[in-house]
DNA sequence: GTAATAGTTTCCCTTAACGTTAAGGACAGA
DNA sequence: TCTGTCCTTAACGTTAAGGGAAACTATTAC
């Protein structure tokens, strides 16, 4: 077994933020770590997931309120019809945009990759002109 | 032939954002259109990439000065061997980030697809449900 | 030619997502 | 027990990315 949970700043510094940040997101709502007898907080392993998640969410550009709705997918109340099918459709319009996106990286690879070879194409022409004098 | 060249509101409508935001990622440096004798802004069909370039972008949650630096990979001293390798070096990293959020990405889906499958299977729990009643 | 529409600059305002500092108290591990 | 870490509250600061309004000029439509 690896560790069953984390102090704040373990969680913190693995994922390269601050304890503060960690604090903020909690404020937010996008966390609830339990509490030790002594009032500090602990996060499990699930937590640590969330917290993976927010911050994937935050390199696509998504707010934190974006974010917290995202993640509240997974935990809507699961006996209230009206809930659910609102949650698919929300869900079904995140999935479009993720293959959307998917699209738009693809593209951006192909743009970069070209740019690359430019630049490497102009820096032979460079090389061999140094040769030639 | 379309057209050649736009004025900031068509600009801006056509992608959906302000003229603001337009003159705001001029400030910024990231477009440079030309003017008119009136002093009014004229973009070109490359302005216009660049416009997408730079929304893409930010869907990705890039910030403008993030975005001003890959855009400006197009355009460095070609003659400058150092400023190449810079150039190709940061590409490099940029290209290897990319690839990493496709991954991301499919993860995503690939979570959301899970999600979206409870939240269907119990949808049909719930309607066959009413129906015993 | 004139009104309506669109564009320009300048300046201040706002929101999100934290950072920082203060001030004081509590906890955990060697 | 000491040192480092954590807690709260509360206020104030900061940066990015625009929003909005004022005051003025250009263009376009009729």
């Amino acid at each position: 077994m690896k560790k069953l949970t984390y102090s704040i700043s373990e969680l913190a510094s693995e994922f390269g933020i601050t304890s503060r940040s960690v604090r903020f997101y909690e404020e937010k709502g996008l966390i609830q770590p339990d509490r030790t007898a002594g009032n500090q907080r602990r996060y499990t392993k699930q937590d640590r997931t969330r917290l993976k998640l927010i911050l994937r969410g935050k390199r696509f550009g998504y707010s934190l309120d974006e974010i917290a709705k995202m993640i509240g997918l997974a935990d809507v109340d699961i006996n209230e019809v009206d809930q659910i099918q609102s949650a698919l459709r929300y869900g079904d319009k995140k999935l479009r945009e993720i293959r959307q996106r998917m699209e738009e990286l693809k593209t951006m690879e192909q743009d970069m990759t070209e740019v690359r070879q430019k630049l490497i194409d102009r820096l032979e022409t460079l090389e061999r002109e140094k040769d030639d004098v």
